[in-house]
DNA sequence: TTATTAAGTGAATAATTATTCATTTAAGTT
DNA sequence: AACTTAAATGAATAATTATTCACTTAATAA
């Protein structure tokens, strides 16, 4: 028998990811999906048994990639600044290198797509996050704020720095990220302890 | 002859907020938000020529009232710091008391519905904010960094904040404001000068 | 080789959704 | 009160899009 061309499925991800990217999720379609993919639309069924398999499917491929990334080269027994930043830069990384990702889960996160088990998912992916800021906390190295403000204040900036600058073709360069990266440790610093990284 | 019901607008543009919030632009049909609005299907046709023609005006009156609320109250004979602080308030006034047309906003960006000529005004919107952080750059108070950095460092802290406060369905307390506000001052305070507000 | 099985196809069908339209209703005008 | 005009209606139609299916093709097993 025939076997399944595991690169297809890679193809459909990639075909959706670009179109999401282009026109939104209000704007694709399973036929332009296949078109994109360089596939039969009749195909596109065989690899998922719908348009919200399809998408959850990818949803959850992503969601993988970004954890996955998130924590790499991360070493708890480097100095926390700079383990910190290894951390921020991969959530740089991860927005600006996988922007598709980005900007697919963002989009699909709040469509009728999205199924509420792959929300509750989600939602416990960012708890390594929380680890890292409460050994900022306890170690003294940053504001004792709330978890959650502390997370969204770190993630958003980055969020809407890579958003804009694709939006607005802007170059990210090394002078801009460290910029940025600044302003956030400064904000999250705790300005009663000397800065000892 | 019978006159338009300009109420009929305020209904049409509420139901439909309210039903991007809930399952995002994907999810919006015109029946459906003319039953949200309690009136005919046909009835949206003689208010909005398209569905096109629906989202972008609704996307020209949420920008304009944005613009609206971020500089209320503003008053540059004021010191910097206190001044900034009105316009910080206002944004995420914005984003929390008219959650539903930041969603809007958000997700029709990126949608085949928003025309070019849409978009291009949006982006002209936020020149006053770049006024005020000129103007604290100028007056030595915050740090002498990229404007687009800045702004989008200020901006995405907020958004993210209450996004995930909405969805996560957290109060947003006072005190998790002050932390958050300070978080994004001592990010960007000039730290080489006293700080004198 | 031949048979078997599942992948791959794309036109056909089903389902959904945008838009129209014949008709009714309500407001203003004479 | 009768007339005029446009709003309001919602079922009908048009357009779009998801899904199926009869058929073809390619890989593996006998």
């Amino acid at each position: 028998m025939k076997p399944k061309d595991e690169k297809k499925i890679e193809q459909i991800f990639a075909a959706t990811l670009q179109l999401v990217k282009e026109k939104g999720v209000a704007g694709i379609t399973m036929s332009e999906i296949a078109k994109a993919a360089q596939i039969a639309t009749g195909t596109l069924y065989i690899y998922f048994k719908s348009k919200d398999e399809l998408v959850n499917a990818l949803f959850t491929e992503c969601r993988k990639d970004s954890a996955e990334i998130y924590f790499m080269n991360y070493d708890e027994s480097k100095p926390f600044k700079s383990g910190f930043k290894t951390i921020w830069m991969n959530l740089l990384k991860f927005r600006t290198e996988h922007f598709e990702k980005a900007v697919f889960m963002d989009q699909c996160y709040h469509s009728p797509f999205i199924t509420e088990t792959t929300k509750q998912i989600t939602k416990g992916m960012i708890q390594p996050l929380y680890k890292l800021v409460d050994r900022g906390k306890f170690g003294g190295y940053i504001k004792d704020a709330d978890n959650f403000i502390l997370l969204t204040f770190i993630v958003g900036g980055i969020n809407e720095f890579v958003k804009h600058s694709i939006y607005s073709n802007r170059k990210i360069t090394k002078p801009l990220i460290d910029q940025m990266f600044n302003l956030c440790w400064d904000g999250i610093m705790n300005n009663r302890a000397i800065e000892n990284d």
